[in-house]
DNA sequence: CTAGGGTTAG
């Protein structure tokens, strides 16, 4: 017993009085950094066990520069060291110097083992290496870990952050059993890449073969929903979620609260909002963004200043929301005192997104001047095509010639394969009676073998989702679909619909002209919902690209002749058809 | 002298 006692009380035993002040101190750099000199000072510096708490401690305080000083200090480290130090560094957001670790563990000689693996591929994903990350595939093979299910999930993870799902896909169908967090990163991987359809698939197989989902897979379920648009289905995870008995956490509440505002539904989406019981920057965040996109641009602001008095504090992602809202209602005066808050404030430095909102704002406010003004005070670096193209928006909107060639002959020098400029452009020309530069324009964009971007709309009835794209007809009831359609546009006319003209871009696309085209995909989206589902429902339609003006002007006009609602989610926000006008108020 | 992994939300 004595004996036993004695020996523990060595200096670099674990129980010594050195260690415990090393666990003591815990991850921050001021304490870990007095330890240190006791270390040195009590001669137990060269106690492997101690300097390895002490460097895996510095890596968890953030000081990546101090560890990696702490570890060239050590004469002749051992695989115990540099597997703490690449799970670490790892898991701590370090991961160039994990790779940094293990190169310098191969160095030594020292075998990796599947600990390793783990840690070193997932800095891979964190960084999207694939080069780097394929090396180490192979490196896992020739160790033999190539059949251990974490290394085998971790690659899956690996390849789908590369974007490479093909390979993620390969391996996660040879894995012989697939845990859940297995399942979990091939259906993130999906959804993450923007394969919502195969997200959804994955999940209906994982389903079929008995696996149990998690909190994890729900929250990347719903995201995939949220894509899509698609309210039923996200509505069917929802229920599954609460049958499961699940415990609803920040993330999946958060991830519920998405769904359903990008499902267009924002009042159950603040239904969960209220609900939850733990709220962070990121669930606040998400609800106003959700009030921001669906145009309750009052609610956001109100919401925010909720946040400030009693939530957490607001971070940058925050006020591109708030400031987008803004945007979106025409709360210039809001829009212009959460600008100044956010410096004086909370100390948050405006970023390009949040320049786009201000420059969306104002612009579409008809302050040409003062958004072109914010524009030229930016630094080189901060004028970003995107903040360019904001004003080029707004200068059509407006229809500010002289300005709008300028901003546009500016972003066809630094974007020039970039057809969404060519398109505005010719737009902008057009408005101007200048057909000789339409055609300029147009011949300059065939010239350099730019395409405009296909438009698309989607639609979900009975939780499958219908795609329909201009002078696509490979639906199957496209007939049904075209002639119901003319009918629900002659009585869009009776009732007074007059055609907005046809974009110009339009016109002179000769190749869209043969196909006889008559209606864009959202009018046959929405046609195909109207015959699809029973009176009186709302429709939702998804859009990758913004609203024409003729079929925001038409859209209106269905909603009265049909008595429906009718859900247009675009590329930037909702438009919200009842009674025969938008909740955007014409503001887009 | 020693511990331990891969998945999720704005």
């Amino acid at each position: 017993m004595e004996a036993k006692q004695l020996a523990v009380t060595g200096s670099s035993t674990p129980q010594s009085p050195v260690y415990r002040a090393l666990l003591r101190a815990g991850p921050s750099l001021r304490a870990l950094q007095q330890v240190h000199g006791h270390i040195v000072v009590s001669g137990s510096h060269r106690s492997r066990a101690l300097l390895t708490k002490l460097i895996t401690l510095a890596c968890e305080a953030g000081s990546i520069f101090y560890t990696r000083r702490l570890f060239l200090s050590v004469p002749k480290p051992d695989s115990f060291l540099f597997n703490s130090l690449i799970k670490a560094s790892s898991k701590f957001g370090f991961p160039q110097h994990t790779v940094f670790f293990y190169h310098r563990m191969l160095g030594f000689r020292i075998a990796p083992s599947s600990y390793t693996f783990t840690s070193v591929i997932k800095s891979c994903a964190d960084i999207s290496a694939l080069r780097l990350g394929r090396c180490v595939h192979s490196h896992v093979l020739v160790c033999g870990y190539g059949s251990d299910s974490f290394v085998q999930a971790a690659l899956v993870t690996f390849y789908s952050k590369s974007s490479d799902l093909g390979a993620a896909r390969k391996l996660f169908d040879k894995m012989p059993d697939r845990s859940v967090v297995a399942w979990n990163s091939m259906i993130s991987g999906y959804e993450q890449n923007g394969f919502s359809r195969e997200a959804i698939e994955v999940f209906n197989q994982m389903r079929e073969l008995g696996v149990e989902p998690d909190s994890t897979t729900f929250v990347s379920v719903l995201a995939a929903c949220s894509q899509l648009g698609a309210l039923g289905l996200g509505c069917s995870v929802h229920h599954n979620v609460i049958n499961n008995g699940l415990h609803v956490n920040v993330a999946l509440g958060t991830s519920l609260i998405i769904m359903y505002a990008r499902c267009g539904n924002v009042s159950i989406a603040r239904e969960i909002f209220d609900s939850m019981n733990e709220r962070n920057v990121i669930a606040w965040t998400a609800m106003i963004s959700g009030y921001a996109t669906n145009g309750y641009g009052s609610q956001a602001v109100e919401l925010f200043c909720q946040m400030r008095a009693h939530g957490p504090v607001p971070n940058t992602v925050t006020f591109v929301a708030v400031l987008a809202a803004c945007a979106h209602a025409g709360l210039v005066h809001e829009g212009r005192e959460t600008y100044a808050n956010m410096r004086q404030e909370y100390g948050l430095v405006p970023g390009v997104e949040h320049h786009v909102c201000m420059v969306d704002m104002l612009g579409r406010a008809g302050l040409l001047t003062e958004a072109y003004q914010l524009i030229k005070e930016l630094g080189p670096e901060e004028a970003t095509p995107a903040v360019w193209t904001a004003m080029l928006g707004a200068c059509k909107m407006h229809k500010n010639f002289d300005l709008g060639v300028i901003v546009a002959e500016h972003l066809l020098e630094v974007e020039p394969e970039n057809p969404g400029h060519y398109v505005m452009l010719s737009n902008i020309y057009a408005l101007a009676g200048r057909m000789d530069r339409v055609e300029m324009v147009r011949n300059m964009m065939m010239g350099r073998s730019l395409r405009k971007k296909v438009g698309y709309s989607t639609i979900e009835v009975n939780q499958k989702t219908y795609l329909f794209s201009m002078g696509d007809k490979s639906h199957p009831e496209t007939n049904e679909v075209y002639q119901y359609l003319d009918e629900l546009m002659s009585q869009c006319r009776e009732a007074g619909y007059a055609p907005v003209p046809e974009s110009v871009m339009h016109e002179v696309e000769e190749e869209e002209r043969e196909y006889a085209l008559r209606y864009h995909s959202e009018k046959l989206a929405i046609a195909f919902g109207l015959l699809k589902t029973k009176d009186g429902m709302a429709i939702r339609i998804v859009k990758n690209l913004r609203m024409c003006e003729d079929c925001h002007e038409a859209i209106k006009f269905m909603s009265v002749v049909t008595k429906r609602e009718i859900i247009v989610r675009d590329k930037l926000r909702f438009h919200h058809f009842k009674d025969g006008s938008c909740s955007c108020m014409d503001y887009w």
